[in-house]
DNA sequence: ACTTTTGTTCATTTTTTATTGAACAAAATG
DNA sequence: CATTTTGTTCAATAAAAAATGAACAAAAGT
């Protein structure tokens, strides 16, 4: 099993919380790379997620020994996909941190940024298909060709209708 | 943009058809890697998409310039999400195959293999959370480390629902 | 039973992807 | 406006994932 490097130096800390901190954030680093993200990521939004009080920048960075780099550029990742919020605290210069924790908020920020410029792109590609002339083909193949054009077209169609659907199911109950 | 080095050595050989298919696997290969699957498995889908006549192994394996290894994995993966069938071809030894096209198919293949197994998971793991004794911490963070873990209990639920309901969706013309 | 054909496995190598950290920019403070 | 604090970028490096190919198994033919 993965264990994510929180350290564990620091509050008075109960023994038996942090261990099932750390299982939480290990659950959420299995489902973010679950989803295609990077391992930082998912330790970044594990650790927000289990902290009831926001985090800035280089808390994170030092609890989960990560870079500076990572630690930017995670939250960037997490912020453009609205699975975190940023807080801001009276007399502070930092930014901070909070998780977003709504499912569908989830699911549908995951959705707009990594699933539909994909299905948009493929979309205009399969438009831009042309089919050879008629008559310098076999007419087999070309029926077959085109067959599978329409598939493809299909495909597309089916799937650009499938993801609104889906963000709705989870936005409902 | 990528192209995929099938050899254009063989039959008379339209050239304005050959461009087409090699657009159609590129497209192939490009829906493969968006989710997540490796090149080698979108190029031999891709193949297999614009082929009209069953493919061996080994036409795949020189056709794509691939391995046999990577040729025999991809097939297994293929094989295992239900997007090739196997053809017998009377007075052969070799295995052929083809490419499912049918889109409810595909996808409910692929969540069967792919994403069932790390919902389910997921699940199970959830399942052995354990909350600490109520009177060995601070009551409000307690209280919040509960809210998490109904979270994460509800994601769970809901998505294990969303499967099956993407895939009839999909089903449902 | 041996030989050949077909297909799989898996240790090594290659390629791809993620992380690091130092240089840079931006913004607030005094 | 210089200084410090905060955050970003990106070339170099490290880590992870995929491909190779030779050794191995399984099955068919002779």
């Amino acid at each position: 099993m993965q264990t994510v490097a929180k350290d564990i130096t620091e509050p008075p800390a109960n023994q038996e919380l942090a261990a099932i901190e750390q299982d939480m954030m290990d659950l959420c680093l299995r489902i973010s790379k679950f989803i295609g993200l990077p391992k930082s990521v998912g330790e970044l939004y594990g650790f927000l997620f289990v902290s009831q009080e926001p985090k800035s920048m280089d808390e994170l960075t030092s609890q989960l020994n990560l870079s500076k780099g990572a630690t930017s550029q995670g939250l960037k990742v997490l912020r453009t996909i609205g699975a975190i919020k940023t807080v801001y605290i009276a007399g502070e210069r930092k930014d901070y941190f909070q998780a977003e924790t709504n499912l569908s908020k989830l699911v549908s920020g995951f959705l707009k940024d990594r699933i539909e410029p994909g299905v948009t792109d493929l979309g205009h590609r399969i438009s831009t298909l042309s089919l050879p002339d008629e008559d310098s083909v076999s007419n087999s193949k070309l029926e077959f060709i085109k067959g599978r054009m329409q598939k493809l077209a299909s495909w597309q169609q089916k799937t650009a209708d499938a993801v609104p659907a889906l963000s709705k199911f989870l936005t409902g109950s």
